[in-house]
DNA sequence: CTGAAAGCGCTTACAG
DNA sequence: CTGAAAGCGCTTACAG
């Protein structure tokens, strides 16, 4: 009923296997075959049966994701929409595992299953160690995207420059005249905020000014929630403040919020800067300055090494750091 | 190398065929036979090769699903969360495709290569005529999302009572003694907002208050933006205006923005009320009232009836108007 | 209640 | 450059 390799290879007066050869792009064809099998292909309509693919391959062509990030944060769904169509131009698929689901089970058993060829882990997934050891142990392909710390020597991972990316933001509000800059920044568990924290200091150091405990705000998780309180905190304890570094876009809608409700204007009376840039950042009004993250760039990266990995057990790793790019928008005002 | 059926079988000394009835949960098994057959799989810490499976099940025990929305916007990917956890309790896994990535041959050819037994179009894929006159002479069991009209008299589909909705956040208003309400609407070629515009319309009418044209602002898409600009609108053209109904919480987000930009305040001068009850609705500032839809049970309503058509083709048609829920937060104030 | 055989649609060696 | 055979790990009839 389907149409098979055995009905294109009769319908072509060739062998299954030169069907098999010219679907799968391998060379030693004559031109002439080659077009013959590629006519009967699209006459027939033939679309290859990938459980059949899979099965003889040894290979599931999928790929999972470990989210610990929920998948409705803007930032995990906006990466995983990349990461999904990057794998389908490589045809691939893309699984979903999120954390809390019994994440270590289900992608231990989906690897088993065959299911998936390689895992990628967001930066809280990354930070399961017992996950980690699993896979390593299983000889699992995986890479992270935005790594932690404790690592194997050989895992490879994608992130960015987080700490020069707090530190553009810092320095460009230093730039237009600010000198008392708050700092909300989430756990520093996370690498990524103790890089953002440092970004933030090594901005005042260069300019001379000193830094205040006052100033820094730290919680977790680094949300809305500590956007907000983290503001009201910030304005109440610092009488000159002017202006807000945020450890993300999230944060910073929930410090604008706080800052609308306590009567004070943004930028005109504090200026206020994400990191980031997910796709609310330029809907909020003012509009957010912030730190873009290259997102379809890591996705794009993270799958395409992740497919190497499968294919070649022993390529090389990946380290990969990549920039940031400050976004000027409307919340920031020179003093 | 890897533990199969067949291993299973000789180490629990029955039949490969017997092992799969187990494995299958079939019936026609001693219970005898099964507990030896499940210490082996134990044991030998059996998994099953789904590639196998479908192969030769004929099925890709794969739910496709079709985005029309970004999967960066919040409800979908709320959305998306659900009908994930829902496929892997039901064992089957998800594929993800995207409108605009020439998304009518990428579901069409994953059904021709097995890779999809059926399809869930949300509301804006589902309004793509060809994608479903495609489906509907390919016979591909799939259902729609919040339906839009002109549909195949038996198109299975999920929704919520719209109307209702909105009449019941429309009347909540009313009671708390507002009468010049405005109302915020995406564009009319989505039956949705037809209804939500609807509700609005009948709430008013049961209590008398005559509507004004000044006081409905419609535009597409329904977004952040459309709140934004709309507000301001409705600022500008009704100076007696105490509240308005939004009809999602992203408009009502952009409502706020620009409220608290026009110098008025949430809820002291204006009533905000947004439907959905997305994940960033409670961390506003002030915590948004709005309508919630039971965004979970209308997944597993949608993955579960799927599934039964994936099985059995004469199952039939679900159509499921499921209700609302007015949820009071702090953005409304009785006057 | 249990089992032996054939087949799902490909790919992987192995020949020639 | 091309092909015939065996096999991937299950399930689907068909027997008994």
């Amino acid at each position: 009923m389907a149409v098979t390799m055995e009905r294109v290879a009769k319908h072509a007066g060739v062998s299954l296997k030169t069907v098999s050869r010219v679907v799968n792009g391998e060379d030693n064809v004559t031109q002439e075959t080659r077009e013959k099998v590629l006519h009967a292909i699209t006459e027939l309509e033939y679309v290859p049966n990938l459980a059949a693919r899979r099965l003889s391959r040894g290979k599931a062509m999928t790929i999972g994701v470990v989210l610990g990030w929920p998948l409705a944060s803007t930032y995990s769904s906006t990466m995983v929409d990349f990461i999904q169509t990057e794998c389908t131009n490589s045809g691939y698929n893309l699984a979903l595992f999120s954390k809390g689901k019994d994440e270590l089970n289900q992608v231990v058993q989906a690897y088993q299953g065959k299911q998936i060829d390689g895992v990628i882990l967001d930066t809280i997934a990354g930070k399961n160690a017992d996950l980690r050891k699993q896979l390593d142990s299983m000889q699992v392909p995986y890479l992270v995207i935005h790594p932690n710390s404790g690592y194997n020597d050989n895992t490879s991972y994608v992130t960015i420059n987080d700490d020069g990316g707090a530190k553009a933001a810092v320095k460009y509000l230093i730039d237009i005249g600010h000198t008392s800059i708050g700092c909300l920044i989430g756990g520093l568990e996370r690498i990524q905020n103790v890089a953002r924290l440092n970004g933030y200091r090594e901005a005042l150091l260069e300019a001379g000014i000193p830094g205040k405990e006052s100033l820094v705000y730290l919680n977790d998780p680094s949300d809305f929630s500590l956007g907000h309180s983290g503001a009201l905190h910030l304005i109440s304890n610092n009488n000159d403040l002017t202006a807000i570094f945020c450890c993300n876009d999230e944060v910073a809608m929930g410090a604008m919020s706080a800052i609308w409700q306590a009567g004070r204007k943004i930028p005109d009376d504090i200026s206020v800067v994400g990191f980031d840039d997910i796709r609310y950042a330029a809907m909020v009004i003012p509009p957010l300055t912030t730190i873009r993250q290259p997102i379809e760039q890591i996705a794009k990266l993270a799958v395409n090494h992740l497919i190497k990995m499968i294919n070649d057990p022993s390529a090389a790793q990946m380290r990969i750091v990549l920039p940031t790019q400050l976004v000027v928008r409307e919340t920031c005002k020179p003093i």
